[in-house]
DNA sequence: AACTGTTTTAAACGTTTGTTTGAACCACTT
DNA sequence: AAGTGGTTCAAACAAACGTTTAAAACAGTT
């Protein structure tokens, strides 16, 4: 295709990606807000367990790998890289567009999770999202890298196991250091 | 400096990136693989607890974040980014380097976790590996993050809220699907 | 001091990359 | 049918990049 129609539409390179990954990330942040309210309604006035919290993040970035009209497993190279490691001129806009989630998940995890400081909260939602987005970005070359032990393909399975490790990692006692 | 001086020494300027990072990288997996048999010698005929494992996996590359001559906190943020999304002709090498490592963790794995079934273990392995890359990539900028509630300095803390998360996903019982 | 092989340097080369330009094109109005 | 605003296209542009070259500088040997 022709690149200066890129131009004509985005201004420049920067910007063509600034939007192409926002057009991305944005609806995978819709929906694990409304996963979420969901499952905050469903508990009524009981918290969210945090089984529940963690697939309300997980799910809705995991699943992308199988669906390329939402962008595939290209998009969960791309998001993977751009958080692990941030183009500069990324940042803001990436902060704004997380800055809900960190409300409404703080939230959710000190009910699901009462008694664990709020630091080691942040530092345990840190790890989840590592591991959520190292699993997101090997999705499907997980077979290759286990030798064959581990299917590549087993989105559910995949989800269920982050749920599963991340879930016991969030609600581990605190150690004394 | 003289960029002809790079090419005369490394020929071109991907081999002269596939040195540097292995450079860097192996030193890291050394350590990984002696504090490893140390803590077998010490645990005798015990198997060596799941939380001394991941120590050893954990430590070597965490702490090359306040060692500058190690490579510092530029390193981390480069394994990080390679590891998550690699680029196609370190595919090779990074599977060399890492392949004695998976044999060690393997077998350290199950006897730590016996009667988790090796898949299992390889998909958590996995999710850990996500988590430590993850953290050691924003160990800096973390303070940012969580808007001033987490030290970005605490580099022990870290390593220590990272076995115990991970210890904690590792060991969690599988659940039914 | 001349000779050897190696290393460093500045300059040049050919690509690639991101962007701009001006003409052609299209859909739609008057 | 001419005119208008917006869109596409090929071509040109400048800057950045990776590499090569040939000459200069250097260290060590004879």
């Amino acid at each position: 295709m022709n690149l200066a129609a890129v131009n004509y539409y985005f201004g420049s390179k920067e910007d063509l990606y600034k939007q192409m990954l926002l057009r991305r990330v944005r609806p995978v942040n819709e929906e694990r807000l409304n996963l979420l309210t969901q499952a905050e309604q469903l508990a009524g006035d009981q918290p969210v367990p945090i089984r529940s919290v963690l697939d309300t993040f997980i799910r809705p970035l995991l699943r992308r790998a199988t669906d390329s009209a939402l962008g595939g497993m290209s998009f969960l190279r791309l998001i993977s890289r751009d958080l692990t490691d941030p183009q500069p001129f990324m940042l803001d806009e990436m902060a704004r567009e997380f800055d809900p989630l960190v409300t409404r998940y703080t939230h959710a995890l000190t009910q699901a999770l009462p008694g664990t400081p709020l630091p080691e909260l942040f530092w345990r939602m840190q790890f989840t999202i590592g591991a959520v987005l190292f699993a997101a970005a090997h999705q499907h070359d997980f077979e290759r890298i286990s030798h064959g032990l581990c299917r590549g393909d087993d989105l559910d399975g995949c989800i269920r196991r982050l749920v599963d490790f991340c879930a016991a990692g969030m609600g581990t006692p605190l150690s004394t250091p």
